[in-house]
DNA sequence: TATGTATGGTAAG
DNA sequence: TTACCCTACATAA
C-alpha cells in the first residue's frame, strides 16, 4: 500500500475528520506507550513528507507515523468498537476513528529530532516547497543506477518500488543508466512523471499510471495488473514484450528492456 | 493450519 | 551485504 501518495492521502483525510478536536488517543496493544501523553489534547493539523507522515498537537507536540511495508490504518465510525489487538495507536474524534496496525514507526518526535529526520528526506513531489533543482544537483553528482537512487528517500521522498518501475518506464529510462549520464531533459520528464503518478495515486487512492486512454474500462474497476505498465506483471502493457525482474536496492526492479533503451 | 508475499527502512557485520 | 522488524491477506494443503 504505502508509497508516498497513501502517505499523503492519510494526511489529508486525517486532517479533514480530527483537525481541530480533541482527541482520544490510545494504544491497544501497549506498544505506543505515550499515547496517554496525546490522550485529551488538540489535534492542529496533520502533514505529509515522502512516506512520513506527522500529527502536530497543541502543546507542541509531534507525533511521528512511518508505515514501513506493513503498516495501515483501518477507518471507522467513533466510537471505535471490534479495535484489532494489534492496534498500536488508536485515534478517535466526534465522529471519524483510525486504528494503526503494523508500522515501522509510531512514536512521539522533539522538535529537534523532527527536523533531524525532515533534513534526511529529499524533495517531495508532492509538497508545493520542492526544488527541483535540489534533484538535478543530486543527480549530476552520483555515478550511481537511477534505478537504485529512485529509492533513496534522501535524493526524492515518497518514491517507492512500484512507482520507481512505472516513471521509468514511462520515460523509457534503463535502470541501470548511471545517474550523472542523464540527460536534463530525462531528469525533468522523470520529476514531471512521478510528480503526476504520485498526484494520481492521492487523487485515486491507489496506483494507476497507465494512462486513461489505454484504461481498458472505468478506472475504478481497473485490476491491479492492468494498471501498470511494468510491475509485477510478466508483460510489458505498453509493448507486449517481457518483463525483466532485476534486483536493485535489495527489491525487485521491473523494467522492459525493449522500452527502456535511454 | 501453513506458507508465501508485500507499494519500507534500519542497524549490525 | 545481510539480518531483522512490523502485520494482513491470499492461496495452498
Amino acid at each position: 500500500m504505502p508509497e508516498g501518495h497513501t502517505i499523503h492521502r492519510l494526511a489529508l483525510d486525517h486532517g479533514k475528520a480530527l483537525a481541530g478536536q480533541v482527541l482520544r488517543v490510545s494504544s491497544p496493544q501497549g506498544r505506543f506507550e505515550d499515547a496517554a501523553r496525546l490522550d485529551g489534547l488538540r489535534l492542529v493539523r496533520t502533514e505529509a513528507h515522502g512516506k512520513h507522515l506527522f500529527y502536530v498537537f497543541e502543546k507542541s507536540r509531534v507525533l511521528h507515523v512511518h508505515l514501513g511495508l506493513f503498516g495501515r490504518y483501518f477507518a471507522a465510525k467513533s466510537p471505535a468498537t471490534r479495535v484489532r489487538p494489534t492496534t498500536r495507536l488508536l485515534l478517535e474524534g466526534a465522529e471519524r476513528s483510525f486504528a494503526l496496525v503494523g508500522p515501522t514507526a509510531c512514536e512521539l518526535l522533539s522538535p529537534t529530532r523532527r527536523r533531524e529526520l525532515l533534513a534526511r528526506l529529499g524533495p517531495d513531489p508532492l509538497r508545493p516547497d520542492a526544488d527541483l533543482d535540489v534533484v538535478r544537483a543530486a543527480l549530476a553528482r552520483r555515478k550511481t543506477p537511477i534505478g537504485q537512487v529512485l529509492l533513496d528517500q534522501s535524493v526524492i521522498a515518497g518514491v517507492g518500488n512500484v512507482y520507481r518501475a512505472e516513471a521509468l518506464l514511462v520515460t523509457g529510462i534503463h535502470p541501470e543508466r548511471p545517474c550523472k549520464d542523464l540527460s536534463d531533459d530525462q531528469v525533468d520528464a522523470l520529476w514531471a512523471t512521478l510528480g503526476r503518478m504520485l498526484q494520481d495515486g492521492v487523487r485515486d487512492r491507489r496506483i494507476i499510471t497507465v494512462a486513461p486512454e489505454e484504461l481498458p474500462g472505468p478506472r475504478s474497476k481497473i485490476r491491479r495488473k492492468e494498471a501498470v505498465y511494468v510491475y509485477g506483471r510478466r508483460t510489458c502493457l505498453r509493448c507486449g514484450g517481457p518483463v525483466s525482474k532485476l534486483t536493485s536496492a535489495n527489491r525487485t526492479l521491473y523494467a522492459c528492456l525493449a522500452c527502456q533503451t535511454g
